[in-house]
RNA sequence: GGGCGGUUAGCUCAGAUGGCGAGAGCGCCUCGUUUACACCGAGGAGGUCGGGGGUUCGAGCCCCUCACCGCCCACCA
């Protein structure tokens, strides 16, 4: 059979095999399941996912290696299962996103974009995106993911279009989808509206500055100067003063009982406006009187509409400030605005004092900036009967969110959703199918380019400029990938993969994606998107902090990939992977993981080395297996249920370290070994089954862990069966299942007994300084006598003695060591092997610990409580331990005194 | 201001429905060139399970409380 190199090494394997995986098609599903391979054909339940498409932008980052890792595991052992599984690639056009990074690019040549014009710039993103764009689903190939690169889409293809502009229409025909002027966040770095979950929250220190509004009827000469005539007011941003129109306070404060009604003089600008009130006002929070700016604040709007009150927008796109605030103020910057606003107060004796405040700010969550609320005519889709039937699908258990405990928040969510602000004023995206005609009639439709308006018929109609969020596409990725372009669309893709099996994200995009889909696909298919929603963590570093530019902890999956190879990574992020758990990631831990890849390795290349030209196939009858055989094949079965087990939760760390165990402390360091004695023994019929079951074990390891780390087990199998590639593929060899007749509790007992007896040997030599080399000959007395003797050449073997022989008790002799075994005990003949003062020592020790132990029990038994109230077989569990103890104890005096009597 | 998660060996984490005589990997110490593997093997040291209180015969696991840490949500000017 095949020799493998001594060592693993990934990048001699990896990028070959998965040309073959492609070249052989394993990755390409069809709807019928024809391509399923034999063993599945006629099987094939179906089983689906779509990737989470990454920006064009992107670059691989380690959060993607994760999602990847994870969904590629579930896709092949899916596949494995015989189910008809396919995973659909593709990217997202990344509105926002997208556009920043050429505009980025024009900037380094001194362009904007407005200097090429909307259709030049657009042509140049789409330059871009065939430049760079595809660069992260090259990596993804690195990182072994099975997708089906037949069946590539992007957000922003023609099909994908056409299913949004059909979207688009339908919702506005059923009347959910409106143009409104409404309050909405606005980034004036982007110089586009944003939706609320793209605006993130931080606590920032600001400042709370009080001043005054003189009362209108009061000496404008003398109003400003003593806090007479006035009434305080309190903001974090004093240029909103600006566009005041109002001073609100509560109903009930009887501070102000007299000053509602009264009117109050703008400083700057010739005009006067009123005291209101209204029960929004806090009237503990500062003086109890609030400014109203109607136009940039969400709940001053909200009290505008309640009172009339008139509005004034006193910001241009770029936060500046327009003609309106009069001209001493005009064309500032915000903030310039706030500084100066505070200035000119104060020359006028208004300013009352400034202090230090730390609120929340909001952020654009794409450039940071300062989000502003603002008055803007915008496209709002209606969400609640949307998100009504989503929440429905999350509590009737139409699809179930991972972990559990995410739901209650989703769902909190859903239940008080603002309807979504869809138009977005960048050019990157989809054209929102709306046209104008002269007279500011809106047409909206399907067509490329309507000649006539449809309220009054008129042509000379223009396109609304605005594209759509880039979220409004991706929302439809689940059913659109299969091929749906309008209501009642019907495929063989989507007949047969929708819903998909499962979606597979971070948490951190439950809001803004997850959610969304979940909306349109109830919507649209009147079905949910998916019947599972796997959250992972966030990738964090080895100190839990997250990943981020900023902090400069970031890594890059690549380099792990180049160090240590793909499967290293995958399986140091299984093993650290359960749903909502963050996951943190050291190189050490990948390091790691590349040595069980190559522990692998070399427990197979073992195999191949001793299994002559046996090949996985039946095994001897059972009565042929020699015992370790019965307790490794015991072995084997009981971890699969617990895999099976681990992933029934989802638990992928669990899986990880069930099968890590399995490969490594059982396999190799336990069975390898005991099968040595056959192998390379001369009884042919011992080596045959010892070569059946070991062949057995391999495979079933191989085919456990093939999910998870791909590359490195193919490579193996191959060699193992002898497969040439191509088709015949691990990839498309069934996943193990049940072999209920393999558990074998007694040779689970018996290998234990051996495994003990040879653990407490090699003790003894280490304790004692007895070479590992050392035989010598050791005689045992234990209640497990039956299996020791008869498997005494195994555990010679395992052990290293010259020889074992059995008595029914051992009695103490001058110059003999005792080996306390769990049910009994053996003895080794100390002449020349030991040093006595050594070996004194450490029975001390040992003596002073069993006595120790033996007091906590005597504790213990000694409670009345305990001996009543517990159930019997825990109590005889502790008296069993006492008398143990006991047993040891004395043993140990023995030994000391017989000890003693040699060195004397 | 709400909600969620966390606090277990030097480090990062496991520890279903309470029975633990608390585990793993890495790190550390001792020994080892036995024909799978030094990307290894054998043995070992190391924990008042964040503090306090409670329930129980018995609590790392349940209850109360406090203290930190992290995350999400939120319109208090």
């Amino acid at each position: 059979m095949t020799e493998l190199p001594k060592a693993y090494d990934p990048a001699a394997v990896e990028p070959d095999l998965y040309e073959d995986w492609v070249a052989a098609g394993l990755f390409h599903a069809e709807p019928d399941g024809s391509h399923l391979a034999p063993h599945a054909r006629g099987d094939g339940e179906p089983f689906a996912i779509v990737i989470p498409p990454p920006n064009v932008t992107g670059a691989l980052h380690i959060g993607h290696a994760l999602t990847n890792a994870i969904e590629d595991a579930m896709i092949r052992r899916a596949r494995m299962q015989g189910k008809n599984a396919v995973w659909i690639p593709g990217m997202d056009h990344a509105g926002i996103a997208t556009q920043n990074v050429v505009e980025k690019q024009l900037a380094n040549e001194g362009l904007t974009r407005h200097d090429l014009g909307r259709d030049a710039f657009i042509e140049r993103v789409w330059a871009w995106k065939e430049e760079y764009g595809g660069r992260i689903l090259g990596q993804l190939r690195r990182l072994g993911s099975s997708l089906d690169w037949d069946r590539e889409a992007f957000t922003f293809d023609e099909q994908r279009s056409r299913a949004v502009r059909e979207v688009f229409v339908t919702l506005h025909e059923q009347g959910l989808m409106y143009r409104g002027n409404r309050l909405i966040n606005w980034c004036p770095r982007c110089r586009t509206a944003l939706s609320e979950i793209e605006v993130d929250h931080s606590d920032d220190r600001g400042e709370l500055a009080r001043f005054r509004y003189p009362y209108a009827d009061t000496d404008p000469a003398t109003s400003g100067a003593d806090g007479e005539g006035g009434i305080e007011v309190a903001t974090t941003r004093a240029e909103t003063m600006l566009g005041d129109t109002a001073i609100a306070v509560h109903p009930d404060d009887e501070r102000y009982a007299d000053a509602i009604g009264r009117e109050v003089r703008h400083p700057f600008q010739d005009r006067t406006f009123r005291v209101i009130a209204d029960d929004y006002v806090d009237p503990e929070f500062g003086s109890g009187a609030v400014k109203i700016t109607p136009a940039h604040d969400p709940n001053d709007h909200a009290i505008a509409l309640r009172h009339d009150l008139e509005i004034i927008d006193i910001m241009a796109d770029d936060a500046t400030l327009t003609d309106v605030v009069g001209e001493r103020f005009a064309g500032l910057d915000r903030f310039e605005a706030r500084r100066q606003v505070k200035e000119e107060l104060d020359a006028l004796g208004l300013l009352l004092g400034v202090d230090d405040h730390e609120h929340a700010v909001g952020h654009c969550s794409r450039c940071g900036t300062v989000i502003e609320p603002r008055l803007s005519d915008q496209w709002f889709l209606e969400v609640r009967p949307l998100a009504d039937k989503a929440a429905a699908a999350v509590r009737d258990g139409r699809t179930t969110l991972l972990p559990e405990r995410f739901e209650r928040s989703f769902l909190e969510w859903l239940d008080d959703l603002h309807d979504w602000c869809v138009s977005r004023q960048i050019w990157w995206g989809h054209r929102i199918p709306a046209w104008y005609c002269p007279d500011g009639h809106i047409t909206v439709t399907r067509e490329d380019a309507p000649t006539a308006c449809t309220e009054c018929g008129q042509g000379g109609l223009v396109q609304d400029e605005d594209v759509l969020d880039t979220w409004f596409s991706s929302q439809l990725w689940p059913f659109t990938v299969f091929g749906w372009e309008k209501p009642g669309d019907t495929t063989p893709e989507l007949e047969t993969w929708y819903p998909t099996a499962v979606l597979e994200t971070g948490y951190d995009i439950n809001t803004f994606w997850v959610s969304r889909m979940l909306m349109s696909g109830l919507w649209f298919l009147d079905e949910v998107p998916f019947r599972v929603i796997y959250n992972h963590g966030m990738v964090r570093d080895q100190y839990g902090k997250k990943m981020s530019k900023s902090f400069g902890n970031v890594i890059d999956p690549l380099e792990f990939i180049d160090a240590f190879g793909a499967d290293a990574l995958r399986f140091a992020l299984f093993q650290h992977t359960s749903p909502g758990t963050d996951v943190p990631l050291a190189p050490e831990w990948v390091e790691g993981a590349k040595r069980f890849t190559n522990k692998l390795w070399n427990i197979v290349g073992f195999g191949l080395r001793v299994l002559d030209d046996t090949r996985p196939g039946d095994l001897p009858p059972r009565d042929a297996l020699a015992l370790e055989d019965r307790w490794i094949l015991s072995t084997l079965e009981r971890t699969r249920a617990q895999v099976e087990d681990a992933y029934a939760t989802w638990d992928y760390a669990r899986v990880s370290a069930a099968l890590y165990h399995l490969a490594w402390d059982e396999i190799a360091d336990w069975y390898l070994e005991a099968v040595k004695p056959r192998v390379y023994g001369d009884d042919p019929t011992a080596k045959a089954t010892a070569q059946a079951v070991l062949a057995r074990v391999l495979d079933d390891l191989l085919r456990l862990l093939h999910p998870m780390i791909p590359f490195v087990t193919e490579e193996l199998w191959r060699a193992l069966t002898g497969a040439a590639g191509g088709p015949e593929s691990l990839m498309v060899a069934s996943y193990p299942t049940g072999r209920p007749e393999d558990a074998d509790a007694d040779a689970e007992a018996g290998f234990a007994a051996i495994r003990d007896l040879v653990t407490e040997v090699r003790r003894f030599r280490s304790q004692n300084g007895v070479a590992p080399s050392a035989r010598f000959p050791l005689t045992v007395s234990s209640s497990s006598r039956q299996v020791l003797e008869a498997h005494r050449t195994l555990v010679a073997s395992l052990a290293g003695l010259s020889e074992v022989t059995f008595e029914d008790a051992l009695t103490e002799r001058a110059g003999t060591s005792t080996i306390v075994l769990d049910g009994g005990q053996a003895q080794v003949e100390l002449a020349g092997l030991i040093d006595v003062d050594a070996e004194l020592a450490r029975i001390d020790k040992e003596l002073g610990k069993a006595q120790g132990d033996l007091r906590g029990v005597d504790g213990k038994l000694g409670n009345a409580n305990f001996v009543d109230k517990a159930p019997a077989e825990v109590v005889q569990q502790q008296r069993e331990r006492k008398a143990d103890l006991e047993r040891s104890i004395e043993e140990l005096s023995a030994q000391r005194e017989a000890l003693a009597a040699i060195d004397a």
